[in-house]
RNA sequence: GUCCCCUUCGUCUAGUGGCCCAGGACACUGGGUUUUCAUCCCAGCAACAGGGGUUCGACUCCCCUAGGGGACGCCA
C-alpha cells in the first residue's frame, strides 16, 4: 500500500504558517515513500468560508513550492476534494453509522445545552453533553427527524475505561472515556462536522498517515470511534508541536504574524521559510541548520521530531534568509527582486502612480519607498494633528484594522468604500480621519493616493503596520480594549 | 475548573545511562579584516525547573511538585 498524507485547511481566512509547517512534513514524509500527497479542502463550516481562501491557500502554497498530488483543482482518483462537494456520501456513511448505533440524533435546544455546560463548569466538572437524547428510541427518533425536527447527529461515546493510543511523536497516550465529548457529527444544516467528514475522507482517499498539530490530540478518540464503528484501520498519527508565540502561547494573529502571505510580501525567499519552519521541531542529524528541500526529504525522519512547542523567531528566520539571498547569483538574484518589487501588475501600476507626481527621475524612488520597503519606525509625535488627539487616532487606527478585516475583496475600490463608511460611522471628516492611516502605512502624511498603496502593500502587511502603529501611540490596554468592543458594537449594528 | 501534552542557554536545538563540571546556531558583548556599513573570522556571555527514587553511575529511566501550553463549540 502506497504512503498517502494530506493537507486539510479550511478557507476561513488567510492562509496560515501552521498550514506550510503541517505540509511540509506531510508532503516530505509522502515523496521520500514514493507515495502521494493530498490537498483537500474542509468547507464545512457554510458561515466562515471566504470566497478569496480557498485560491489563498493554492497559491500560497505553490509559492513555497509545496504542491499536492492530487486536490480540488486538479482531480485524482478519490474526489472530489472539497468537502461542500461530498455531502452525499457523509450522507450515506452516516446512514450506517446511525443503524449500527454509533451515533444518535439529538433534538436538544441551543438554550439547554448553554445551561447544561454552564453547570457543569461551575460544578468543576468537564463540559460535555449529557446524553439526555440517547434515551429517545430511535424509531421515534427517525421519526421525528422525517417529520422535519431540527436536531444533530452526535458520536456514541463509551461511558467507562480509556482510550489508549500511539502518537508517533510522543508515543503512548491515554485518554479517559469519561472526557470524551459526545460530538456534534452531523450539524442541524446537514452538513457533516470536520470530525465526521475528516474522518470519512481520510479513509476514503487512503490516507495512511496525518501529520497534524497538537490541538487535535484531544479529538483523536472521536476519531478513532468513527474509524472503529466502520471497521477502518486507522492511520498512523503525529501530532506536531504548536508554533509558538514569543510569550510561549499559541502562535496567534493578535501577537505575531501568522499569514504566509505576510512573510513573502516582507520578502522572505521560500527556501528559507520552508528551511526555518522545518528546524521548529525537527533537527537535522548532523544539526545541520540551512540545507534545501531536496536534503531535508532525503533526511526527514519522524523519530527526530521534537514534541515541544518551538518559538517561532523571525530574528533567526531573517538571519537565515540572508544566508539564502547571498547565495544566490546575481541574475537569480535580479529576477526574483523584480518579480517580488515588480511582478505581476505592480510595476505599471507604481508606474501610473508616480508619473503624475514626478518631474525627475530622481524623485522618483523616495516616493515608493514605502510600499518596496519597509516604513520608518513611527513616534507619537508623528501622529500630531491640528483636529485630532492622539487618543482619537489610535481609536481611528483601531476601529480601522477591524473593518479592514472584514473587506472580503482587496482591492482599492472595495477599501475606499468599506473605510468611507467607516469615517461616516465614527463621525469624523473623511480626510481627518485618513490621516493617521497615511502616517500608519507610510510612515508621513502625503504620499501616494492611499487606496492604491493599501492594495499594493496587501492585507497582511497593511494589517501589521496599523498594528505597530497603535503600539506607537501606547497601544491598547485590556480595559480599553473592553471600552473599544462596546463602543465598535454599538457602531456596527 | 476538568482532562491531555510539554519542561537543556533569552530563542531554535544536539544529547536515547558513563564520551557532558553539557555541544552547535540565532541574539547579545568584545576583538580582527574592511574607506563606512554589511559580510566574513576569532573570542566571550549563557541552560539540564525543583525534590525524591532506580543505578556503580543520571540531562538521559520512574514518581511527585512547580511552571508552561493545548482541548473542553452545530469552528476547524
Amino acid at each position: 500500500m502506497s504512503v498517502r498524507t494530506r493537507l486539510a485547511p479550511s478557507p476561513t481566512g488567510d492562509p496560515h504558517l501552521g498550514s506550510a509547517y503541517a505540509a511540509l512534513f506531510n508532503r516530505a514524509f509522502a515523496h521520500q515513500n514514493g507515495g502521494e500527497f493530498i490537498l483537500r479542502i474542509e468547507d464545512t463550516d457554510q458561515t466562515r468560508n471566504r470566497a478569496e481562501s480557498e485560491s489563498a491557500i493554492f497559491d500560497v502554497l505553490r509559492w513555497l513550492g509545496l504542491d499536492w498530488d492530487e486536490g480540488p483543482d486538479i482531480g485524482g482518483e478519490c474526489g472530489p476534494y472539497r468537502q461542500s462537494e461530498r455531502l452525499a456520501i457523509y450522507k450515506e456513511h452516516m446512514e450506517q453509522l446511525l443503524a449500527s448505533g454509533g451515533a444518535f440524533r439529538c433534538f436538544c435546544t441551543k438554550e439547554r445545552l448553554d445551561e447544561m455546560r454552564r453547570q457543569q463548569i461551575q460544578a468543576g466538572k468537564t463540559s460535555k453533553y449529557d446524553g439526555k437524547c440517547l434515551t429517545v428510541d430511535p424509531a421515534e427518533a427517525e421519526e421525528r427527524a422525517a417529520r422535519g425536527e431540527p436536531h444533530v447527529i452526535r458520536l456514541r461515546v463509551p461511558e467507562e475505561g480509556e482510550c489508549r493510543f500511539v502518537d508517533g511523536v510522543r508515543g503512548d497516550v491515554t485518554i479517559p472515556w469519561s472526557q470524551v465529548d459526545m460530538q456534534v457529527l452531523i450539524k442541524s444544516d446537514g452538513f457533516p462536522t470536520y470530525h465526521f467528514a475528516s474522518t470519512v475522507d481520510d479513509h476514503l482517499m487512503g490516507i495512511t498517515h496525518i501529520f497534524r498539530g497538537e490541538e487535535w490530540i484531544n479529538s483523536f478518540p472521536k476519531h478513532q470511534l468513527i474509524y472503529q464503528n466502520f471497521g477502518w484501520d486507522m492511520p498512523k498519527h503525529y501530532h506536531l508541536p504548536l508554533l509558538r508565540n514569543p510569550d510561549q502561547s499559541k502562535m496567534s494573529k493578535r501577537k505575531n504574524a501568522t499569514s504566509i502571505n505576510y512573510y513573502r510580501r516582507c520578502g522572505f525567499l521560500r527556501e528559507s521559510l520552508l528551511n526555518y519552519l522545518a528546524t521548529m521541531g525537527w533537527s537535522m542529524p548532523e544539526e545541520r541548520e540551512k540545507f534545501s528541500m531536496d536534503e531535508f526529504y532525503a533526511d526527514f525522519t519522524p523519530n527526530r521530531l521534537s514534541p515541544r512547542g518551538p518559538v517561532f523567531d523571525i530574528e533567526k528566520l531573517s538571519w537565515l534568509n540572508g544566508l539564502y539571498i547571498r547565495e544566490l547569483s546575481s541574475e537569480e538574484l535580479k529576477a526574483r527582486v523584480f518579480d517580488w518589487a515588480f511582478g505581476g501588475e505592480r510595476l505599471d501600476r507604481l508606474v501610473s502612480l508616480v508619473r503624475e507626481r514626478s518631474e525627475r527621475f530622481d524623485d522618483l524612488f523616495p516616493k515608493v519607498d514605502y510600499i518596496l520597503g519597509d516604513r520608518v519606525d513611527l513616534t507619537e509625535q508623528d501622529f500630531e494633528h491640528k483636529k485630532l488627539e492622539l487618543s482619537d487616532s489610535k481609536k481611528v487606527l483601531e476601529f480601522v484594522n477591524r473593518a479592514l478585516g472584514e473587506v472580503e475583496q482587496w482591492n482599492r475600490d472595495s477599501l475606499y468604500e468599506s473605510l468611507n463608511q467607516l469615517a461616516g460611522l465614527m463621525n469624523v471628516k473623511f480626510k481627518d480621519f485618513l490621516f493617521p492611516v497615511f502616517v500608519a502605512i507610510s510612515g508621513r502624511s502625503v504620499t501616494l493616493p492611499l487606496f492604491d498603496s493599501l492594495e499594493l502593500l496587501e492585507r497582511d502587511i497593511v494589517t501589521i503596520r496599523i498594528r505597530s502603529a497603535i503600539e506607537a501611540l501606547g497601544g491598547i490596554s485590556n480595559k480599553e480594549r473592553k471600552r473599544l468592543d462596546k463602543e465598535w458594537r454599538t457602531l456596527v449594528d
